[in-house]
DNA sequence: ATGTTTTTTTAGTCATGTCTAAAAATATAT
DNA sequence: ATATATTTTTAGACATGACTAAAAAAACAT
């Protein structure tokens, strides 16, 4: 029922990758995720197949079977749980949650998993506003959208950020966004694409490269 | 700087085990500890030799040189505040923790281990009544002894327990001894070897084999 | 003191997860 | 359609951390 850091790691990638593409996930890119060279993805393509975790054929790629998807979302939730915990109680700021949650998700203990979302009081989002998976697996889909796509005059909710490095994290600071900011766009400036947004507690106007790093869901 | 999740373990062994025995430490004691043959202790001895934080002479044993000592205590650290965090906000019971501890403990981020250590208002003591190394490494001595040697009028402080079984933790629960409990012994019952003591809120009687079993300090 | 027992080390092997280099299959371009 | 480029797989190797079996050293008895 448990798995090696390493096997989590691949689950968790090809689970990943198989949102952002159409069919099955081809080595080169789990390659990249993982950090490792494409033979020895092979290789461990070959071994989670063995263990009937992926569904794999020769030069054709893998997908999830249904054992591997459940492995892979029991991955995702200990890491998004686990970031949330290091924001919400630990001062971590969002760009610094990552690599630790890299190593807090393959901690095995299903209590601890557990026992920890109920402390954080059942989150459904992570800092980086990503759904995180219930104790069975079930997580919303998302239906997160850029910021620069919203509607004019359609109220939205800052759900997280597509640039995660410090200084996007740390301009949005200053500008008061964060998780959980209601905003409206009032108007789109044609001339730059500029932005001009009410808050709760202000307007204020960005530039049309923040709004493309800002995903935001309609409320 | 930072050591795998083998060495590590043996870093710990090492320092507990040379905690117990006078001059350095022999393979087989760390052989049972970490749960290895004596050739697999050897070679690591070897290893971490090699790498400054043993000092090791072959057929003569080990000693932690001062970079060895200090990463232990790193270790340490870790495995106790993490014990704490457990037992305090997530429902762990005393006898749960040592096996989710022991992996929590190679997460490797100062950041993680520094806040931990904050969130939980800097504890000295994990839930067994062991002092919790600071930043430093630095660690009160230990100074706890067992119950049944505390004198007559003398109070004391229950700091934790030697036997850690579920049941044993289960009956102090039940006769709502637990740590940090406040008592005194009233007489010694020559006849059984039976302590009566005095609490905050009662007076109650105890086996020599359960007074032998916890562990208090002098207040 | 010398033979026996125990402890420790050496030598050789194995599993995991990685790599490089080369071969095979697939995809792309003209 | 066929040559070229890319992707994927195979084959063989390596580091880590473990093992077994046998040899060497140390400790223990009488």
């Amino acid at each position: 029922m448990s798995h090696s850091l390493s096997k989590e790691n691949y689950l968790k990638a090809i689970f990943h990758a198989g949102q952002q593409i159409k069919g099955a996930v081809p080595t080169t890119a789990i390659a990249k995720k993982v950090g490792a060279k494409p033979s020895s993805v092979t290789d461990m393509f070959r071994k989670l197949s063995a263990e009937g975790l992926l569904d794999y054929q020769k030069y054709k790629g893998v997908r999830l079977t249904e054992a591997g998807n459940k492995a892979a979302l029991q991955v995702i939730r200990k890491h998004r749980l686990w970031e949330s915990f290091l924001v919400k109680h630990l001062h971590f700021n969002w760009d610094e949650v990552h690599q630790v949650a890299e190593q807090l998700e393959h901690v095995q203990s299903d209590k601890l998993t557990n026992e920890l979302d109920r402390f954080l009081d059942f989150p459904t989002r992570d800092p980086h506003g990503d759904p995180i998976p219930n104790r069975a697996g079930y997580m919303k889909i998302s239906n997160k959208m850029l910021l620069v796509d919203l509607d004019v005059d359609q109220p939205g909710v800052c759900v997280g950020v597509k640039d995660n490095s410090s200084e996007f994290l740390q301009y949005l600071d200053k500008r008061n966004i964060g998780l959980g900011t209601r905003l409206t766009v009032l108007y789109h400036e044609h001339f730059d694409g500029s932005l001009h947004l009410q808050t709760d507690t202000s307007t204020l106007m960005i530039s049309s490269k923040i709004a493309q790093n800002i995903y935001v869901n309609i409320i």
